[in-house]
DNA sequence: TATGAATGAGTTTTCATTCAT
DNA sequence: CATGAATGAAAACTCATTCAT
């Protein structure tokens, strides 16, 4: 029995340090001397986990992406009609940028979508792949199902992932003129108009 | 005789060599000095024109931005079916974002959108806007001449928005993944569905 | 008879702004632009009159001292008991000091008195030495009637004018802790107590 | 075994090498990369220790001030006449005036007694209570055995750290003209007269 | 006399990261 | 695993002053 390790325990405490950190300041803003000083280790701990600055919001936007991932897997296996899938999920998203993101964090997601750091790049491009995934999935069963009109399944899903990263942006961007649920929502509902032909969605 | 102002020319000077660098590297990547010695004026100069590096970049976006809104404009006094102008509207906004437009300019307008300089705040947000008061106005048109369905101008508005920012989103952080022109006019198509209840656009 | 000559009016111009903006900010903080938009007058004009902003602050102290120095060379004409003229003197300093200037207007003065500038320093000295003649004569005087014991008039002048430069030096570095009138007032009577080796000053 | 602290150390070759070259230019001629190059560490080691070239001056006048300030303390515990530990002190200022400072340290002093800087200002004020403080228990203890003659002794206190100001400022405005010694010298004779009545010090 | 656009040297400080212990 | 002192490159910007009109 290997004694426990205190390894995911201490990345733990360094992301949760840094989803504060990075919630309440500009990522150029943000220094490490805070995130350290918040995560209450020493700079060499810190150091000893996670490579770099970077490396320190890659993995915390990973993390937060995992929850939303895990949801997407399993309204993949879920019987039903896929539109009723598809609207949980958005809600889902909705909700969920509201309570757990903050303009900054969402704003600090962005940098790192446009970093030039390959490693950056890869897990952001891994991210991004895995909703492209399931989301496709859902559309391809939703079109094999004769809910969806046929789009090309591809260009849907970039369109729904382009409509969401860009309420996002916008909502960061000018969170007083965006609001963001309502803005998810209608999205959502117009997208699916698109998507079944129906004007809206008719929920009853 | 009071001598030539050279007010404007030394802008589109100072301008047009920052568009240039501004398209080779990341906006943090980008010195002063190479703007500086780009345009080849003094520091002082430089200065003496725009406050700062900021601000540069606002003028620019601005600046790049111009053609596009009046273009928008000029379609809001075109007669004819809305279709047809918002369809003329996204191919431009589609051949300008690869034609002119590169990934770090890109990049740095989502910068500029992220800033939390009040100043550059104020001129994205005019901006957006002008963006969104043009294209509200189509929809509205397009609504009243019965061409659309009736959604919320507002909300279709910002869809429009979002679904345009988000793709060149997605194409900057991964270019190779989301083929600009393609996803573009995928959208469009999409979009144009979703407001007239057909399934695409019967192109031939 | 020449047109009326305008240098003195811009000069006087030139030196109201400084003495206004001097006395708002530190010598460091204050900028050329800032006097220059006070006085009215263009760069170019300032620098007519002026060659420098070290050069506007020391005509601006030169000027402020003028006052002073003629009461000086007055009250060496006059007839009646040196200690009395000593003492208008310091009342007069007194009364000055607080109502004329202000705590950056000193501190700048002493800026002067350190500058490294040739220039500068001709012009404070020559101040200097000219409080202090007058002041020397006053004593000597003093002496020479028998009112004053017989200290070095040269040591006793360097000891009065030190004990108003230190005390203006400790006001503007701790306003609240040096009251200044009535440290310069104490100061005074000090003075006239060791130079005429009474208690205080026999007033009536 | 924890590694020995060299703080101490480190703090005292910075301000050794701060001595060195404030005591050689004036304060704004002073350069960061100086100091750093004369203390033989690197920029982030020095900025470790202090955080602003300010900072250091601050730290080094206070440095000076100890000893200062220890002797006076010291002169308080000490029986004998006042008069003559009052003497003594002057004395001790006078030649450590002449032997320590320069004349660029000294204007140092000046800049950070007018500067602006809270903590400057703090360190400052600080320093100049302690003095105050010390001298005037000095005065009362003198009033109370006799010595002196009954002035109010927190005007005196001013007056003495005035004049020892006054004549400091003078010397570094004009050294040629304020001979330095003999200067401070007749001015604790002056004092002296002023304080117990007798024309000076009868020193033989 | 007057203008004001242009100059450009020059400096403090920050901060992610390392590595000897 | 952990520490925290040490590194040092790097960059935006200021502002007194000039000088062609």
């Amino acid at each position: 029995m290997p004694k426990p390790d205190v390894s995911d325990q201490r990345k733990a405490q360094i992301l949760a340090a840094a989803r504060d950190v990075f919630g309440r300041r500009p990522y150029e803003a943000v220094t490490m001397r805070e995130i350290i000083a918040q995560s209450g280790l020493s700079t060499g701990a810190v150091y000893w986990y996670f490579p770099s600055k970077e490396a320190i919001l890659t993995a915390l936007l990973e993390d937060m992406a995992a929850a939303n991932l895990a949801m997407l897997e399993r309204l993949q296996q879920e019987p039903g009609p896929v539109v009723a899938r598809l609207r949980a999920f958005f809600d889902h998203m909705a909700s969920q940028a509201q309570a757990v993101s903050s303009l900054y964090l969402t704003g600090a997601k962005y940098r790192a979508m446009l970093s030039t750091d390959p490693d950056t790049h890869a897990v952001m491009e891994r991210i991004g792949a895995a909703y492209r995934a399931g989301l496709q999935a859902l559309i391809e069963e939703g079109i094999a199902r004769g809910e969806f009109r046929p789009f090309a399944p591809a260009a849907v899903t970039t369109a729904l992932l382009a409509l969401y990263e860009g309420i996002m942006l916008l909502w960061v961007a000018a969170p007083t003129t965006v609001p963001l649920q309502e803005s998810l929502q209608t999205a959502a509902q117009f997208v699916l108009a698109a998507l079944t032909g129906n004007e809206g969605v008719s929920e009853g």
